[in-house]
DNA sequence: CTTGGTCTGTCAACAAGGCTGACGTATCCC
DNA sequence: GGGATACGTCAGCCTTGTTGACAGACCAAG
């Protein structure tokens, strides 16, 4: 995996090359998602496996963790789920003590989620492990290599969904807004 | 999307700056491939349920294709799941008469998988829809992000699976030994 | 040749987590 | 008051993962 496999090497043609769009590069970067993914998601299914939950928990708690107070529509918006599956995972994570779910204050008809400090426990652990591989993954190929590693999956992202991935420590957050 | 968010901007320390290790950095990386990952399935997804598959159906196709003759043990450890699991899903297919299956000739235990016309026009089918939103995603970052995207997406990769990523066109293949 | 061990693939039953559809309740706003 | 909105819930279905039990083919040893 060394060197001029992807854009240069070839006759370099005027502005661009286009050699990394042929159908077996496209293909290479299919399987790499589906590889990568998969180990992606491996080490929290360990956890959450023990504890009795599932990935569903884990989507529902990182989002709740990164956006205290967030409502549960917002919610259902960035997991791209009905509110039937979502409440019957939030439901547990309630139940649990994992997640705190109150009234609003300006409009009582909406729930606001946080995360309980047990619930931060558990998305610590689900993080760390998650984070770890990605750092190792982020060491070894580099700052460059990251940053294109976030520009093609940005580029590959739903238009609409893009605005939720800033997420409040770049921007305006999912919760926060007047 | 332009410049300097990641990895400069800094004060710029001596042989590594390391800002994009930080964890809002992790935490940035695993949502882009939360949301990518999402958009990723979607396009496949659609033309699936039409014919009433799912996205198993399309990940064995979609090994299937790629290596004809390949072996249900040899799918078994790509896809990552019980061959309980993968045969279900495999028998659809041949009972749909887009997978073709036949006894080894050396050892008549095993089973060789290869796709049908039919097969291979679905799995052309799928596989556009996918490679379109990875071609655009490919073409808006350029050729330098894309490889840092593979870079990164193959470090994260489970080892063991790391050998199956190449595919019968970088190095020997799944289905082709002596 | 038969017997036992090991692959290989199959059948059965169950659980998680998606989905649709319909409905109930509390709250806000006109 | 009446419609719209936000949320929760019951009921039922499907896909896709799991474990457990089992059958057929191969191979080596007796």
């Amino acid at each position: 995996m060394t060197g001029e496999r992807a854009h240069e090497g070839g006759p370099a043609a005027g502005g661009e090359s286009l050699l990394f769009l042929t159908d077996d590069q496209l293909r290479r970067g299919i399987e790499a998602m589906f590889f990568a993914y998969r180990a992606f998601t491996a080490d929290p299914d360990r956890i959450l496996a023990e504890r009795g939950y599932g990935r569903a928990h884990h989507r529902a708690l990182h989002f709740v963790h990164r956006s205290p107070g967030i409502r549960v529509a917002d919610l259902l918006e960035i997991l791209g789920v009905t509110k039937q599956s979502l409440n019957r995972v939030l439901r547990t994570l309630v139940e649990d003590g994992l997640v705190e779910s109150r009234p609003g204050t300006r409009d009582r008809r909406e729930r606001r989620l946080r995360v309980t400090a047990a619930g931060a426990a558990l998305e610590g652990a689900l993080s760390e492990a998650q984070r770890g591989r990605m750092r190792a993954a982020f060491r070894e190929a580099g700052p460059g290599a990251v940053q294109g590693f976030r520009q093609v999956l940005e580029a590959m992202m739903d238009p609409d969904l893009r605005r939720h991935y800033q997420g409040p420590a770049g921007g305006e957050g999912a919760g926060g807004g007047p």
